[in-house]
DNA sequence: GTCTATACAGTGATAGAC
DNA sequence: GTCTATCACTGTATAGAC
């Protein structure tokens, strides 16, 4: 049990972080200041600074914040014994367009791409945290599909190549084009995820 | 015939935009300031500002300063006759590798998401100008292969998908762990281009 | 934990001499 | 076309009262 200061802290912090998350998807890294942050968090500047030690720890809280949910959701699919492995990997495809393009963890991946030159750590950590096992998750699910023969084995790269490939590149577009207002006409999520989830299967299931 | 210092004005020009190319690729838009850049173009910042009306323009002119040869590659290939529809298919993917991952054209991608939200007209511009005319060079090259029975026909917006999908993710997670002594070995790009390539006519040959 | 006040370097951009 | 000098402003970050 915590206690009553600590509780509304750390409610404070992750206030803080919804709302710097948003600002920073907004406006990127460099384009969000800590005065206009302050200000839409409702608190000066000072105080801001009193909750996290600048603009760096504030972003990697932001990324890291994230991680969490998104692994669980994979996670508890992997350990699903109740679906078929073409469920679960459809099932899998589905979670990962939810998490790159809805998201915020995925959203910030172009943010990071910004950053990654002055500050190596977020990049560092974003890639440990979530990348690599984000992958891993994906990899232990196609192996089940092999291993009771409803899969033919392919190449592990390629693999990350052709599912995350079309996925974080329209969640990129998305967010480069974000200003048009036939976005979802120009790059619909639902059909391309349906497409590209029936193409996968496909691959997977012929030689 | 240009006047000599016409010639030498745009050569100046040409100059200050591969500088500044490098600059926004290693630092970001707004991470790039137009003093730093003055002082690596070896000027001070009033002379910058007299060839560039702002630092809104000089992007937009390292933006566009790409279009031209990349769109240009594509179209010889499009109108090369001596080829079969699988090699002239092939040697696009090939193109676009080396465009999007190497050249600064497709580099910059991550840093139109940047500024989308501020700037929407580069994020128009580079649309317009760049993405769109590419696809539809791909899809007329996809067309030829069809017409003559080489391939079969499929979605437009999912061939797109599956083409630029995996080859923009490759640039961008370049970009994103650039600062990776493994980048090379965690992200190869022959070998993921030569899977995708092989894979794409797989699925452009089959039903 | 939040406030006011401030330090001080850096920003994009411009005026005007040469 | 390049320079020096300067503009008005914003940036991150901190000190110290309450």
């Amino acid at each position: 049990m915590l206690a009553t200061s600590e509780k509304t802290a750390s409610k404070r912090r992750q206030e803080i972080v919804n709302i710097a998350t948003q600002a920073f998807l907004d406006k990127g890294f460099a384009g969000t200041s800590m005065t206009q942050l302050a200000k839409a968090c409702g608190m000066q500047k000072a105080s801001l600074y009193h909750h996290f030690d600048g603009k760096e720890a504030l972003f990697i809280a932001c990324v890291t914040d994230g991680y969490g949910r998104a692994l669980k959701d994979l996670t508890e699919l992997r350990d699903d014994e109740s679906l078929s492995s073409e469920d679960r990997f459809a099932s899998a495809i589905l979670r990962l367009y939810d998490t790159t393009i809805l998201s915020p963890v995925g959203r910030l991946s172009p943010l990071i791409a910004e950053v990654s030159r002055i500050l190596p750590n977020v990049a560092r950590s974003f890639h440990e945290g979530y990348i690599v096992k984000q992958r891993k998750l994906l990899e232990e699910i196609v192996q089940q599909g092999i291993a009771d023969g409803s899969f033919v084995p392919m190449d592990r790269e390629l693999l990350h190549h052709l599912v995350f490939g079309p996925i974080v590149t329209l969640s990129l577009s998305r967010e480069m084009f974000a200003t048009f207002d036939d976005l979802d006409t120009q790059f619909p999520v639902e059909r391309l995820r349906d497409g590209h989830t029936e193409h996968l299967l496909k691959m997977l299931k012929a030689a």
